[in-house]
DNA sequence: GTCTATAGGGAGATAGAC
DNA sequence: GTCTATCTCCCTATAGAC
């Protein structure tokens, strides 16, 4: 946002807001939305308990802060992941599904965060811009697996259903009490997981048509 | 746990302990794990701040008996669920996930708990035990599904698999800005969502047979 | 078993100096 | 813009009366 000619001399580092978004993530990863504070994350930048006020005016806007931030990454992951899954359309929608996998299990509990605030209604407009980009690119992922004749609101639906699945995925090995293994199989088994639904939709689809 | 001779009195209500877990879920429904604390579910049931210390030696103990009810109960209504969906195997473990759905969407976000919370170590074996208790019940409807020669462990994963994604696809469903529709209409999504899952996964095991 | 009272701590947010 | 200092509120947990 600031011009890189103007280095912001006067406080300890270039930008303290871009600081404390990135702190309050860490945070967030460590000790999930319940142990997060506004003083805790300032501790972590370096400044005093006062100083997040004059970038954001309450413990509500620093955490949606993040959260429009944690959604741009996931946004920007999925969508190398898609591209990097090649031409097929089933591949890069499953391709997804691993790295939303694997986004959460290396950033724990931060994504509690996305989905727990109250960040639904117009005061957040920054988090619903980035919630939106994260569905626009899923709806394009998705409208290239199914049949043309498939309308928007069954193509949302579909969307929708893989998102969640997924979500609900990484979240329970997250938190849960399965034994502990390497990331990318975990990742890999989303992946899996995403793809049998996606047959299993696919598969119902043929056989209304055929019935 | 107390026999119905001895009716208790000397306190407001025949069972505080009973009632400080029932307020602790209807708080949790409320405001979440962030909202909950020792003091109001106190206030709730109608006893001082101190009282509930007399029954749980402190708010995690509170918080753990809560979670165990709440597991005890969907565990009860999934089964309940599948017994009402009729023979088919299919059928059986599919309704889970609309009985799940309609669980979490009617207890809002009493949900988070069971999966937030510290509770896989041995510091909470109720928990742990009703966590198996639900584990063990989809395990059986998962087996029925699957051909008799999947091993248990990856009817485990597929079991995990089908958790997870209902799991997913209510809490999100909850906290979501999706537009609200009635619960019922919610349910029979997942259990379609839940079929497709199910479907994909046998026609891939069909697959790898006839490669 | 439940009460009142209280100690002690953490965190949100503001005021005013620099 | 950032600091120090502070006010206020709420919560956990304990002590001692009844």
């Amino acid at each position: 946002m600031s011009s890189p000619t103007t280095p912001r001399r006067g406080y300890h580092h270039g930008d303290l807001r871009a600081g404390l978004i990135r702190e309050g993530i860490a945070l967030l990863a460590e000790t999930g939305v319940a142990g997060f504070s506004v003083a805790k994350v300032a501790v972590r930048a370096g400044v005093s308990s006062a100083a997040p006020y004059r970038h954001f005016p309450d413990r509500e806007a620093l955490l949606a802060a993040c959260a429009a931030a944690i959604l741009a990454d996931i946004t920007d992951l999925l969508a190398a992941a898609a591209e990097q899954a090649g031409p097929d359309p089933l591949d890069r929608l499953a391709a997804t599904a691993g790295a939303y996998t694997r986004y959460v299990l290396e950033h724990r509990a931060g994504i509690d965060l996305i989905y727990s605030y109250e960040f639904s209604g117009p005061h957040h407009p920054t988090v619903q811009e980035q919630s939106r980009r994260l569905t626009g690119a899923l709806m394009d992922l998705g409208s290239a697996v199914l049949p043309a004749d498939v309308s928007w609101a069954d193509t949302a639906d579909f969307v929708y259903v893989h998102l969640s699945t997924t979500h609900g995925y990484a979240t329970l090995l997250v938190k849960g009490t399965r034994p502990p293994q390497d990331i990318d199989s975990h990742a890999a088994r989303a992946v899996t997981a995403a793809r049998d639904h996606i047959t299993g939709y696919l598969q119902r689809l043929n056989n209304r048509e055929t019935a």
